[in-house]
RNA sequence: GUCUCAGUAGCUCAGCCGGAUAGAGCAUACGCCUUCUAAGCGUACGGUCGGGGGUUCGAAUCCCUCCUGGGACGCCA
C-alpha cells in the first residue's frame, strides 16, 4: 500500500532518519481491530535504542505525524495508531479500481515465462476426485502467474506410457469389446484393466504376456501401437469433457510417451558427467543428505526420475522458463528434491527455477482414496451432483431465472473448485459430497451470490460510469475500501506463496464485508448518494469477479 | 529407523517473515424479508493455540524436546 510507505517516510523523517523508511515500513502493522485505527506503529523496538520507555517515545513521536491522508493520530500505550482520512483514501482506491477494471491488481507483462506441469491423469484410468486438486491448483496458479505479468504455459504431463499398457492390450485382446469401448472408453478400459489384475493374481502367465506385449509396443509393433493410439485418443477425448466443464485448457499434452526417445541422452549425459554409480545391478546417482536416486533398472530400463529429467531438460530448452512449477502431491516431495539436486549436479543453473508445488491428499474416511475398484469417486459424478443441487436451489429461490441450466453449471462447478481451493493446499481434504452441495457460508456460491446481487443493484439503479471519483463514503463501507486496496498485494502473495487459497480467503472477506454493508444500507434511494454507493458496489463486483476468474470459477450476473 | 507434512472452538479451517482482548464458517439457540435476490445479515454459546522447556519487553507464531496422526524412503509413477 502506497500510504504505508508514505507514513513510514513521515515517521523516518520524524526520527531524523536514524531508521530508514524501509525499516519503519517493516515495523508498521495493521491493527487487529478497526477501532484501533488503520495503521499502527509499535514503539518497543525504539525503546532500546533511545533508552526511553516505549510509551514516552510514542507520545513524543505522535505529535510529529501529520499528513493529508491522516485524519487522526492516537497513542495507546506503546502504540501510535493512525486513522486515515477515509473519503480521501477511498477516492483514490475506487478510482483505481474503476479505471483499471479487471486489470486492477495486475502487473504489466514482464516477458518471462512460467511453465506449469499439472493435472496429468493416467490414460485409460478414471478421472477421479484425486486428480481434481492438481488440476484446479495448477490452473489457478497459471492464471495468477499471468496476472503477475508472466506468460503461462500449461502442460498436461499425461501418464500415457509404461508397463500398464502391456496389461491393457493383453486385457483388450482377451476380453475387450470394441463397441463398448467406443461408447465409454475409460469405464470399459478400466474395467478390463481391473479384471486383468484380478486374474493375474492366480495366473502368472498373464503378467509375462503383458511384459512381452509392452516390449512389442516399445519396439514399434504396428498393431500394438495402433491400439495404444486408440486408447490414448479415446481417453483424451473423455478428459476433454471434464476439462471443458472445469474451464481448464492446456498448451501441451506431451506426457510420458513423448519423452520415450529422449531418455537415453539423459543416461548418456549422466554417464559422461560421471554421476552414475552401479548399485545392485541398477544405476543410481548419489546425493547429499538424501537417498540415492535410481536412474535405470537392473534390466537397463529407465524410470520415473529419468523421464522427469528428460522432461525438465526439454522444457528448459523449449521454453526457457523463469519458473518451472510441478503441481504434484506432497507424497512425491522426495522425488522432486532428488530431481532438482541431480539437475544441479549436472551443472544446470536452471535447477534453481524449478519448484515442486506440493499439496495434501483427498481422503475418504480418513484414508487415501485408492484407484482400486469400488473406491474411486469420479469427478464427473460429483460435478453432476453439485450441478443438480444448484438446479434445485434455483428452482426454489429464483424460479424465474432465464438460463437456468447454464447458471446451474457455473454454480455447481464453482462450488467444487472453491471447496478445493479455499484451504491451504498442504492440508489433506476429507472428501464430503454433503459439503460440496452446501452453498452457504464459506463457499463458491456465496461469492457468486454476492456478486449477482450487486449486478441486480447496478441494473435496477441503471448505473453507468460517468466519472470514477467518489464524493461520499458511508463509514460502514470503510472495511470494503481497505480490502479493495489490498487486492494487488493479495495477488502478489498468492503468487509468491503459490497459494490460490490466499485469493479464495480474500474473496470471502470481501464478499462478507460487502454483505454486511448491503444488509444495513439502502442503495437505491434516488438520492445523490446512490451513485457513490453504486460505485463502491461496482468496484466490489469487479474485484470479486476477478478473484473468481483467477481461481477458475465463473461469475454469473444472476442466479 | 531416517526424512517430511500436520496438530488452534464440538466439526472444517484462518492467523504462523514475533506485538494490543486468538478470528471465520458449519453445527446449536434466538432474532431480521409490505422496500435493492434470506444462496443473505445479526445476537448468543463455544478455545490449557498437542505437552514440556527455552529465547524475548512481548510467543499460536522463533529454537529444543517429547507425544499423536498422515506421507515418503532402490528397481511403480
Amino acid at each position: 500500500m502506497v500510504v504505508k510507505t508514505k507514513l513510514a517516510g513521515i515517521i523516518s523523517l520524524a526520527l531524523e532518519e536514524s531508521y530508514s523508511t524501509q525499516e519503519i515500513e517493516g515495523l508498521l502493522e495493521t491493527p487487529k481491530h478497526t477501532g484501533l485505527g488503520d495503521l499502527a506503529f509499535p514503539c518497543f523496538t525504539l525503546a532500546k535504542a533511545y533508552k526511553k520507555s516505549p510509551t514516552l517515545i510514542a507520545e513524543e513521536l505522535a505529535t510529529k505525524i501529520h499528513g493529508k491522508f491522516i485524519k487522526e493520530v492516537r497513542v495507546e500505550n506503546a502504540y501510535i495508531n493512525v486513522f486515515f482520512n477515509q473519503l480521501q483514501f477511498a477516492k483514490e482506491v475506487i478510482h483505481n479500481v474503476l479505471v483499471h477494471k479487471n486489470q486492477y491488481g495486475g502487473k504489466p507483462k514482464n516477458g518471462q515465462m512460467v511453465v506449469l506441469d499439472f493435472s496429468s491423469p493416467n490414460i485409460a484410468k478414471p478421472f477421479s476426485m484425486g486428480h481434481l486438486r492438481s488440476t484446479v491448483i495448477g490452473n489457478a496458479l497459471a492464471n495468477i502467474s499471468e496476472k503477475q505479468g508472466y506468460e503461462a504455459t500449461r502442460i498436461n504431463h499425461l501418464g500415457d506410457w509404461g508397463t500398464q499398457f502391456g496389461k491393457l492390450i493383453v486385457a483388450y485382446q482377451l476380453w475387450g469389446n470394441k463397441e463398448a469401448i467406443e461408447q465409454n472408453p475409460i469405464e470399459e478400459l478400466f474395467k478390463i484393466y481391473v479384471k486383468f489384475h484380478d486374474e493375474a493374481v492366480h495366473n502368472e502367465a498373464l503378467n509375462n504376456q503383458a511384459r512381452l506385449t509392452f516390449k512389442a509396443l516399445e519396439e514399434g509393433n504396428d498393431e500394438m501401437l495402433s491400439l495404444w493410439k486408440w486408447f490414448r485418443l479415446a481417453s483424451l477425448k473423455e478428459f476433454e469433457q471434464i476439462y471443458n466443464m472445469l474451464g481448464v485448457s492446456f498448451d501441451s499434452f506431451s506426457g510420458e510417451a513423448f519423452y520415450n526417445d529422449k531418455m537415453e541422452f539423459v543416461v548418456e549425459e549422466l554417464t559422461e558427467k560421471e554421476l552414475l554409480e552401479e548399485s545392485d545391478g541398477a544405476m543410481v546417482v548419489q546425493l547429499e543428505n538424501m537417498p540415492p536416486c535410481l536412474i535405470t533398472k537392473k534390466d537397463g530400463a529407465t524410470l520415473y526420475a529419468t523421464r522427469d529429467l528428460a522432461a525438465a531438460l526439454y522444457r528448459h530448452k523449449m521454453y526457457q522458463p523463469a519458473k518451472l512449477f510441478y503441481i504434484v502431491g506432497n507424497e512425491q516431495s522426495l522425488h522432486f528434491k532428488q530431481l532438482f539436486a541431480i539437475l544441479k549436479k549436472m551443472g544446470y543453473a536452471f535447477a534453481e527455477n524449478c519448484e515442486h508445488i506440493p499439496f495434501g491428499m483427498m481422503l475418504k474416511d480418513g484414508k487415501k482414496m485408492s484407484t482400486r475398484k469400488g473406491k474411486v469417486v469420479l469427478l464427473a459424478d460429483v460435478l453432476k451432483e453439485t450441478i443438480e443441487a444448484a438446479k434445485n436451489n434455483i428452482e426454489v429461490k429464483n424460479p424465474g431465472l432465464l438460463n437456468k441450466a447454464a447458471v446451474a453449471n457455473e454454480v455447481g462447478i464453482g462450488a467444487v473448485i472453491f471447496n478445493d481451493l479455499k484451504n491451504d493446499r498442504m492440508n489433506d481434504i476429507e472428501f464430503s459430497i454433503e459439503k460440496m452441495v452446501t452453498f452457504e457460508g464459506e463457499t463458491g456460491p456465496y461469492i457468486q451470490y454476492t456478486n449477482a446481487r450487486i449486478h441486480t443493484l447496478l441494473a435496477k439503479g441503471e448505473f453507468t460510469l460517468s466519472d470514477s471519483y467518489l464524493h461520499y463514503l458511508d463509514t460502514e463501507a470503510w472495511e470494503i475500501i481497505k480490502l479493495l486496496e489490498s487486492f494487488p498485494n493479495v495477488v502478489e502473495n498468492a503468487f509468491s506463496q503459490a497459494s490460490p487459497a490466499i485469493i479464495a480467503k480474500y474473496s470471502l472477506s470481501l464478499a462478507r464485508s460487502f454483505n454486511k454493508y448491503y444488509a444495513n444500507t439502502k442503495f437505491l434511494t434516488g438520492e445523490s448518494l446512490e451513485k457513490d454507493r453504486l460505485k463502491v458496489a461496482y468496484a466490489v463486483s469487479i474485484v470479486l469477479e476477478e478473484s473468481l476468474r483467477l481461481l477458475g470459477i465463473k461469475a454469473p450476473k444472476e442466479m
